[in-house]
DNA sequence: TATTGTTATACTCTATAACTATA
DNA sequence: TATAGTTATAGAGTATAACAATA
């Protein structure tokens, strides 16, 4: 019969070791530790990073949609996109056909940014799940797209 | 909560979609929506559950290898514990071999509370992941213990 | 000198609700 | 009435740095 033993170093988590909610907690604090390690201080940060890339992936694209697929408060995406805005990257227009919303675009500034930053987030992201083979990085990637109810097929 | 009729308006995500920091981001934010849907206001939130939990596992711990094992800070776990310390939920002890360091316990209202927490806790976790299949469910376990860098035994 | 924990400060992210202007 | 966005406020969570006590 195996005994566990454990050294004084050793934490007994439970049965938490096994639950998705904690794990992926866990999964993101160590990629957002990395990050800081690899990339260090750029001025654009991930979630920044995701709004203005999304944003040149979709010119024009409304305020709210954004704010939908990328899980952010529409009281939160206001001051993002503001402060974006203030740093001369994003631009926002009015449409016509609904006096409500609000169309964002990148700035010639900001394409260049983002043409910038998108080199180094990129590669930060390839540098993710290292210790794990292609395979079982592909796996993950698949299995999170399903958990999260993303399409698994080539979008 | 989501009951947005979705015209066609699709958003190109320009492999965003399969950047593994993206993905997890997405992951924990509608596990914490669905956290709120699900177990609604408990006084004991998900992050001081964790904590309160691999105490009553590890009874004595010192506060520094549970802010590593949770990746908390010093600064932070300090807070957290003296709020739970106020909640009469966790006592503190200075050894005698490292009168630096601080010993944690729960008191026995933390034995009942996390009694209490640890069954909703749970089930809340188990309902994680709901839309993936048992094996899938488990892989997505396993790959994301392997990719935080914890064992994966027997598996 | 290094480590453990505390304190103080600040900034980001998020939540909520009240508000406007359109539709 | 409902929707898109804004404003204001508050609370977590976390980063940093200075600090005390102890090793």
């Amino acid at each position: 019969m195996d005994m566990i033993v454990r050294t004084k170093d050793e934490v007994a988590l439970g049965g938490l070791e096994d639950a998705p909610g904690f794990l992926l907690r866990m999964a993101q604090l160590k990629v957002y530790e990395q990050f800081f390690d690899q990339v260090g201080d750029h001025r654009i940060k991930p979630g920044e990073f995701s709004v203005l890339w999304v944003i040149s992936c979709n010119p024009g694209i409304r305020q709210s949609l954004l704010g939908q697929r990328l899980l952010i408060k529409r009281a939160h995406m206001t001051k993002l996109i503001r402060a974006l805005e203030e740093q001369g990257l994003v631009s926002r227009r009015i449409p016509d056909e609904d006096r409500r919303a609000v169309e964002l675009s990148l700035t010639t500034k900001g394409r260049v940014a983002v043409e910038t930053a998108s080199q180094w987030f990129f590669a930060y992201e390839q540098s993710l799940g290292a210790n794990l083979s292609a395979g079982e990085r592909e796996r993950l990637i698949a299995l999170l797209k399903k958990f999260i109810g993303m399409k698994a097929s080539g979008l």
